[in-house]
DNA sequence: CAGTCTATTTTTAGAGC
DNA sequence: TGCTCTAAAAATAGACT
């Protein structure tokens, strides 16, 4: 009988789901484990033609309180990701877009079109803002609102400005825009009738593109 | 030697990461597939003290080019689900909210707060419809835009209707809007220094809240 | 559809580069 | 952080209830 020599490595072993507290492990895990949910929406996204979107912030945003200043300073480490339509797990792979210098640390994992949509704007710079705007809001609704939560830092357009430390400054003007914006869907989502669209005079762009975000 | 019987099932098989053509396999996949994504997430989250975000739709948000009537009417079968900083797996078992009647085909998996806190406003109905609003304005970035996708129908919040429908109908008015809310948040975010909060009139309601959505 | 029950395929904890 | 490797834990395709 041959000696088993013993394992190799203990395999994986079971851990409680909860908060891991030794900061190298929980970011190991945190690596991996991103990389498993994105994976497995995609395939989700794939397999079912369903529209899927994941999004997920390295550290939480707990607001301590009115670090605005230094939140902002520190790189934000605002790790970020999100999904949609179907997406090649092989695109997870362009994790930086050519015009990097726009987008820190995206990660971004979405449909072939909407990802080369955002890359072309991206590299028109300044003069195609409103264009990536647009391009954004066409994007699946989480994927817009998402885009608006990217680190801060400078050089960055307003949808890539930090919302965190927005809000901590400017909550109360922020929450009355905000406010607005409610009660103006609020107001037609009552009386929606999908009459003729008013074939009135879009700001967005494209003519029919379905602006199916908030 | 015991006759191995045989093997009572062929177990897992694999298959390929393509859209399944046969309609039912697909939906026990994606039922399946989609409780294996949101665990995932919700374990991520808890694991790593991250905000995380999980959107799915049932069908894909194609616009049959203005069919915004017949998408209302049948039903929408727009499944959805949303996912935010620690989440109990437990939570999953929730599904449905006592105040169901508002939140039909909504399954959701967020934090025992923000759940307890929609649930409870849900039980006050009609008069609280803006505290929920305001409840949905401080969850997650995601969360608050997510619940702003529901499937449409009768009886349902402003932030439930079906943004899809809204967007074929009021299009135009709406981009205006949201066009609108960009500039504000363009122009403040640009000067943003995070001095003192201005300590204004919120209408928010909790007082120093995260109000990290857009 | 939501569970149940296998037999397998995947994912991943742990340790190291 | 990103990979690699291994062994064990999880997820899940398929078939049924």
């Amino acid at each position: 009988m041959v000696k088993p020599e013993g394992k190799k490595t203990k395999g994986k072993q079971v851990i409680e789901i909860r908060r891991i507290e030794n900061k190298e492990r929980r970011q190991v895990t945190f690596s991996k484990r991103k990389a498993g949910v994105l994976k497995k929406a995609s395939e989700l996204s794939l397999l079912c033609g369903a529209h899927a979107a994941v999004a997920i912030f390295s550290k939480k945003q707990e607001l301590p309180q009115g670090g605005g200043e230094a939140r902002r300073a520190n790189g934000g480490g605002n790790v970020f990701a999100m999904g949609t339509p179907s997406v090649d797990h092989v695109l997870r792979r362009f994790a930086r877009l050519p015009g990097d210098a726009y987008l820190p640390a995206l990660e971004y994992v979405g449909g072939a079109a909407e990802r080369a949509a955002v890359e072309a704007t991206v590299r028109q710079t300044e003069e195609t803002k409103e264009r990536v705007a647009a391009e954004a809001a066409r994007m699946s609704a989480i994927g817009a609102k998402v885009l608006t939560a990217v680190p801060a830092g400078r050089e960055r357009f307003w949808w890539e400005a930090d919302v965190e430390a927005l809000g901590e400054a400017e909550l109360p003007e922020f929450a009355r825009a905000l406010q607005r914006l409610r009660d103006y869907v609020r107001r037609h989502a009552g009386k929606l009738q999908p009459s003729a669209s008013p074939a009135g005079t879009d700001g967005a762009g494209q003519p029919q593109a379905s602006l199916n975000v908030l």
